[in-house]
DNA sequence: TGTACATCAGTGAACGCGCGTTCACTGATGTAC
DNA sequence: TGTACATCAGTGAACGCGCGTTCACTGATGTAC
């Protein structure tokens, strides 16, 4: 490669482009607020941009660019998030229990503010392998270092904690995503409050750990 | 209304129409055991019936009724499940801890061996309020009856038994969907069987019903 | 039992709508001198 | 500061593919006598 042509920066040409970019994203983000991305068509999302379809394949090779780039946005937030649960002395003299709370409550929050694309990356992830597993990633993994810390500190009881530690993952993981993704509610009413999620999840996960072997009976349904 | 003229019983022609009927929707089940409803196209649906476009437009008005007959279809064995569990009969000398190991244990069952239409059915419900309706109906309010049977038997802990039991049946619901129809499985790894399912689905419900009341502390993340 | 007729069941090519994607063009923003 | 030129950003009509749906037609199954 020989001296190349002066890359220069040109700002004021970018700084439109960019905004651009953004402008895409948040359109195709609120809509996706009430549909899902298959029913967000590109015709809508420039028309609630002010551009065109041109522009929007200026900006992303296809359709499917987008949602790949919501994700990258989501990461990084995520990433911030649980970069902050990591650091150790936020927790100190903070018993186990509580910080399994408060963290649970970090996460429905989450879930509440970022519901449309994760609702969208959680449905294309049903057939995408390589997407379940980045998203796997992004929350499981991330959340499985920070419960076992506290499952430690709670001597669990239960008699295999390796299991039981995975499956108190799958229960958080099921139950934020039918409760705040997919509005799975009480008895058809109206969506449950926050804190109230927190408060029982919480409550779900901490005595499942704790809780005794099931004395399995003798009896057996007829 | 005169005389009307003669609606004739016509088994032979009857019998033929409703085998073609069962093969589409055989053809339509078995195809969404790997893609969703919208990617199993009436193509491959009456190529794999041994049948054309045609033929599917004499027995359906659209491409939704299957999906609506599908569902009916399912709903009818749902009855019947659900009718034998309220059987008291069946759970006299039982204790409730088990009643409730059993139920789990046939719910589990029940999403595997229909995990293709149920699937389909809660994707659709996303977007069909009425649908959703019809499946809370389904499995939710079935369950409750039988779960608040038990629930009232063990003398639940929660301060909120009302609370408490609806948000059982979420967890229970969350799962299911999760681990069964959408294979959220162990990190990344093989599905986790129907017995380890049934046993810690049930443990998790029975910890929690009889779960105290989490003490909250002082401390306060900083 | 055989023939004429009516109705039901199924065929498959053709249609058309929705929606993602392209492309020749216009306008905007910067650089060179 | 002004003019010529190059490149980037955005326009919007047109295209085409996939897939649900239709319809004129053929074949199958039953009824009438």
């Amino acid at each position: 490669m020989g001296p190349s042509p002066k890359p220069k920066f040109r700002p004021g040409q970018q700084v439109r482009s960019v905004r651009t970019y953004e402008r895409l994203l948040d359109a195709a983000e609120a809509i996706m607020a009430e549909k899902s991305f298959d029913q967000a068509t590109i015709a809508e999302i420039v028309r609630r941009a002010n551009l065109t379809a041109g522009a929007f394949y200026a900006r992303f090779v296809d359709k499917d660019a987008l949602l790949r780039h919501l994700e990258e946005r989501l990461e990084n937030e995520i990433g911030a998030l649980f970069g902050r649960a990591y650091d150790v002395n936020r927790w100190e003299a903070m018993p186990p229990v509580e910080v399994m709370g408060v963290l649970i409550g970090e996460l429905v929050h989450l879930y509440n503010s970022r519901r449309a694309v994760l609702r969208a990356l959680v449905l294309r992830s049903h057939s995408d392998p390589q997407l379940k597993q980045r998203l796997r990633a992004l929350t499981r993994d991330n959340l499985r270092k920070i419960v076992s810390l506290v499952a430690t500190g709670t001597s669990t009881k239960h008699e295999n904690p390796e299991l039981a530690l995975e499956f108190c993952l799958l229960a958080i993981q099921s139950v934020l995503r039918e409760a705040i993704l997919f509005r799975e509610t009480w008895r058809g009413g109206e969506p449950l409050p926050e804190s109230v999620l927190t408060d029982e999840l919480t409550r779900l996960v901490v005595s499942y750990l704790n809780s005794e072997r099931i004395s399995r009976s003798r009896h057996r349904p007829r």
